[in-house]
DNA sequence: CTGAAAGCGCTTACAG
DNA sequence: CTGAAAGCGCTTACAG
């Protein structure tokens, strides 16, 4: 009784059923293919009463499509990931495609076997969320056909497709907006410092201030983590010398942020300090934080990775780049309004 | 120039550059198999430097298993579900087993195509995680030989194992926490009316203010979104006669009614409103919100799940069944203290 | 439109 | 330990 191989039903057993040949159960279930109507109607029923459905895998052996997309992600307690993930997925079940997810840390050497992995899955495209690779590896990939596309960070390689938001820009914004609501003591806490995210966001930032005539005085590290952040504030924040204003380089550490400056320390928001964070995540307008924020355009940004993927599945040529979205300032209680906005 | 079909490395170039057979590079790939140190040595070096890995999806039509398991999961906004996710992806691939995501609407005929789909992977097994499933489906995947595990829910189906918390424990501790604050006026804010933890949760709550000599006098339905439980909060609290505490079904409808009692309604929690969650989330315990929540073993949860999988791909005979873990009341600030506490 | 045949990249009895 | 051969479940030229 136990372990008996519960044989699955094949396309011959239905062509034996509906009397055809496999080829014609094959083109039956083929989108383009031909076949007559007859044909078709016996087969669908053989199918049927069989409860027949397509080996995935078999067909994926020899088109060479797996119509399977490899995601990469590394943390998903930023709760703009699990957003990420949850878009994409559905949008590419959309298209026809699915997921295979691998959690790498932010490590390369991880990166690097959890991409071999995924290759040995025989995966039409990868997409990298929050996390970096070798070129090497980026090389390897393109060699073998397989469109890459890093989600939310960039590289130099040109051979690697990525998709962002205007991450200068929305630095850039944000000085203003301090500076505009009467910022005179600022400071910034970084993300990961190797990330395109965090380098972007800070020299968009920098210049910002520069052109509204204000420099940075303080300068922490939350390496895009919680507790990291947490430390980092309050490192930042304990001295009678502090900032009145402060960028967190992404919401899910500036809310750790906040609770330091208010909970730990009795400070207001903004009045004491103003806080702005970054990515617009869903909590940021809840009300407790109710955080100034730079939004990405999530939505927007899904649908460019898919169509950048789809785009080069179908067709190698494609020249990979950088395709960088438009994000917008969300101001919220957390910063101090300014006059253009009164 | 475009368009050339980048041929994959094959287990028959390995074998002619190592001057051997497919046999043995096959056995040289296959963990178990017997192979001389000489002819393991040849092969390595010869696949080393066509840069060969084994074809996963050929390996898995042979061998009939595919080392996928699928993942359905309805909504990723709860933070519960993306670490369920992250850890579960985690524990998997170390078995050397990866997840395969599919998202689902909470309908069951979209977890119905969703689950056909899933089978045309031929995974090995799958994951449930907060979504239902027909019986018909369950019966079909068991025919089919393919585990099934209900992540955080149940189901009376006994073909059906579960690995759930002790919800209605944990609505029974809720209940006699909230009674021994001095709760007078009780309210209880469900989920979704037809999910297995909202009943449980409620029917524990009920149970445990019976033990305690209390009752509830008001409820709303919240359907586990974040909207659904604003309004179902605001429409329990807004008038004269409200609740002086208030058990919320998950942490993730908790926080909107916390911000709603705040700063919609100008209530202090816990000076004029006990609130209690369910799951302890992390943002349960960050300063913002520091809510009393009855915490689920994630860990554990998980492990659980990965080990009756493993169970039962090794060998069908196991008997399904509902694995209940202990879960524990974590006492926060939103809630008033009690005196076996103090 | 349709079927017979070859083949996708691998594994696995079967002999040796 | 090793190789030749068959076969996993499908698709795709190739003839008809």
């Amino acid at each position: 009784m136990a372990g008996d191989p519960p044989s699955r039903v094949t396309s011959l057993d239905v062509a034996r059923r509906a009397g055809v040949s496999q080829s014609a159960v094959s083109r039956v279930f083929t989108p383009g293919a031909s076949a007559s109507k007859r044909t078709v109607e016996k087969v669908r029923k053989a199918a049927e009463e069989l409860g027949y459905r397509p080996n995935v895998l078999a067909r994926a052996m020899i088109t060479g499509k797996s119509r399977i997309i490899g995601l990469v992600v590394a943390y998903l307690d930023n709760h703009f990931y699990p957003l990420a993930v949850e878009r994409l997925s559905v949008e590419l079940q959309r298209q026809g495609y699915h997921v295979l997810v691998f959690m790498a840390s932010n490590t390369i050497g991880d990166v690097q076997s959890v991409m071999q992995e995924i290759l040995d899955y025989q995966v039409d495209g990868i997409v990298l969320a929050s996390v970096s690779m070798s070129s090497v590896l980026a090389g390897r990939c393109d060699d073998l056909g397989i469109p890459v596309v890093l989600f939310n960070r960039t590289q130099p390689d040109p051979r690697l497709a990525s998709v962002v938001t205007d991450n200068h820009e929305g630095g850039r914004q944000i000085a203003h907006h301090l500076v505009a609501g009467g910022a005179a003591r600022i400071g910034y806490i970084a993300g990961f410092e190797g990330a395109s995210t965090q380098i972007e966001r800070e020299a968009g930032f920098l210049e910002g201030l520069d052109e509204a005539g204000a420099r940075l005085e303080f300068r922490g590290v939350g390496n895009f983590q919680h507790e990291t952040a947490r430390a980092a504030a309050l490192e930042m924040f304990a001295g009678r010398d502090r900032p009145d204003a402060v960028f967190v380089c992404n919401d899910h550490m500036a809310f750790a942020v906040m609770d330091v400056l208010r909970a730990k320390l009795g400070l207001d928001v903004p009045g004491d300090v103003a806080v702005a964070g970054f990515d617009d995540v869903p909590i940021a307008s809840w009300a407790a934080y109710d955080l100034t924020s730079f939004r990405q355009p999530l939505d927007a940004m899904v649908s460019r990775t898919v169509e950048v993927l789809m785009e080069r599945i179908a067709d190698d040529a494609v020249t990979p780049r950088r395709h960088t979205l438009q994000g917008e300032l969300v101001r919220r209680s957390s910063t101090r309004p300014t006059e253009d906005r009164a």
